[in-house]
Order: structure tokens, then sequence, then C-alpha cells
DNA sequence: ACACAATTACACTGGTCTGTGTAATAATGT
DNA sequence: ACATTATTACACAGACCAGTGTAATTGTGT
């Protein structure tokens, strides 16, 4: 109810993706449901070719099972399998033309978190190679 | 070289998680080492044990197994386990006090992103109850 | 040196997931 | 109707993973 202004964080001063602060400050542990949710948002995030859909998607606003799966390089059984994943879980949708089945992205969440993530990726590979102005402090 | 200044998104006025376009204009698709490689950093999340151990330690600075597992209500040994999985990624690191070892977060990625994911989350249980100024478009 | 506590190492088991192969369903064109 | 294409349904096999139980390791105090 009157879930309205949470922007008590105003200084997002990043030029990474990274926060400098580990803590979370003010917030209630982890309740098993939430942990559970959470879980499972994640899992349908951790497998290449639901990542490789998902961001195919992204890209083209509308894609078949079948260009979907040679864009993989991959049967259109399994790329079926895991769209239908997706599916289920309200992430993509579809829209039939003739024998096609056309997928979209509908979630715009799991998209920005998979951008995050890319971006978080770059940021850890930067920091790794050449970036070693605050990581040499062996 | 010099992946200097990448700060091309400066319309980030998001006042909920998500975006509103889904969408990724001007990203090329996903290579295999990179979906593998975010596959790998959401498989280390896609796991509510851990999920928990990261959001405790991200309340608490530090933490040793055994505190760990008693506020999980769990085994040392379970704990343990998963503790080694986050150290061997590097998302947290350990301090030998005597007898016990404290674990602290050094990854401040992992935790904006399941910062993040929280948001989203909450997000979605809102439109999904109330909000549906937007959702209406059946 | 010895008993004790905290943590980790290791083998193991039950469960889950992914891609495959085959068959079924749905729509198109002749 | 029939053949063809696109997609899905389903059972299955291999791989991976989480928690358990036992044993080993490491540090502490006497």
């Amino acid at each position: 109810m009157s879930t309205a202004n949470t922007n008590s964080e105003a200084n997002d001063e990043h030029q990474s993706c990274c926060p400098l602060e580990v803590t979370l400050p003010g917030e209630t542990p982890l309740t098993d449901k939430a942990a559970s949710e959470l879980e499972d948002l994640f899992k349908i995030l951790a497998n290449d070719t639901r990542l490789k859909l998902l961001h195919n998607l992204a890209l083209a606003r509308e894609m078949c099972v079948c260009d979907l799966a040679d864009s993989l390089g991959m049967k259109p059984q399994a790329v079926s399998n895991q769209l239908q994943r997706l599916s289920d879980r309200g992430i993509v949708a579809t829209r039939r033309v003739g024998n096609n089945i056309y997928y979209r992205v509908v979630d715009t969440c799991i998209i920005d978190l998979l951008h995050k993530a890319v971006c978080l990726l770059r940021d850890a590979e930067d920091t790794r190679e050449g970036v070693v102005s605050l990581a040499s402090l062996k």
C-alpha cells in the first residue's frame, strides 16, 4: 500500500557498475520466501542457452523458434524447451504467424538485470586486467 | 585497448527498478564465452542458501561459520560448503580469529546485483497486486 | 602433550536440469 | 485429403548440485 518513494540512495555516482559499499544497511535479513523467489529468478538466468535466447530477443524485438535455433546453432526442440521455461515465468510471450511462433520479451526487469550483469562482468574483467589502482593491496 | 568511457546511457530516470524499454539497441549478440561467464555468475546466485549467506554477510560486515549456520538453521558443513563456492569465485574472503574463521563479502558487484534483484522482485509483486496502471493493456 | 572446539575435506545419495530422439499437434499449400 | 513445415509433448540419459555423515585439519587452553 503506497510504496511510493524509496529513493533513499541518491549517491549513485558510479562510473562503473559496482557500488563502493558492500553492506546493505537498514535492510532486514532475507526471508525464506524471498530467498526462494530470488533463487528461482537467478536460476532461470543460470543457463547459457536461455541467456543467449533472451539476449537475441532483446536485440531483435521478435524471433521465431527456428530463427533462434539457427542463431544459437541448436536444435529447435532444445530451444523450444528453454523458451517454454522462460514463457512459464512470464518472461517471454508468443505470437503465432502461420506456422511460425514468434517470441518476444515482456519482462523488462529481466533484461535490465541481464544488462546489469553484463556490465558487472565487464567491470570484473577490466579490474582483473589493467585497472589495478585499488586492487593492488595484495 | 583503452576501454575508457562507455557512459552512453545517461537516461537512467527509472522510479522503480524496471526500465521501460525491452530491447538493447547497439549491442552485439552474446558470445559463447560471455554467455558462459554470465551463466556462472547467475548460477552462483541461484541457491537460497548462498543468497541468505550473502545477505547476512552484507548486513553484518563479518560473520563466522557457526554464526552463519545458526542464523540459517543449518549445519556448519553445509554452510561451509556453500561459503567455499562463494570463496572460490572471489565473492567472499576469510579472516581467522582463533578457532573461528570470519567471512566477509569482497565482491561489491554481487551485492549490487542481489540488491537489484530484490528490488525487481518487489516491483513484480507490486505490479502483480495493485498497480495495474500500465499492465492493463491485455 | 593432550583434550577440545571450529572448520574443512571427502565420499555419497537423492534430486534437478539439459539436450536428444521420437511422436504428436497445428497450420499451409496443392 | 494429403504432404510438408514449424513447433511442442514426452520419456530418457548424462551431468551437475546440495546437504549429510564421517574423518581430518587447525588453533586454543591447561
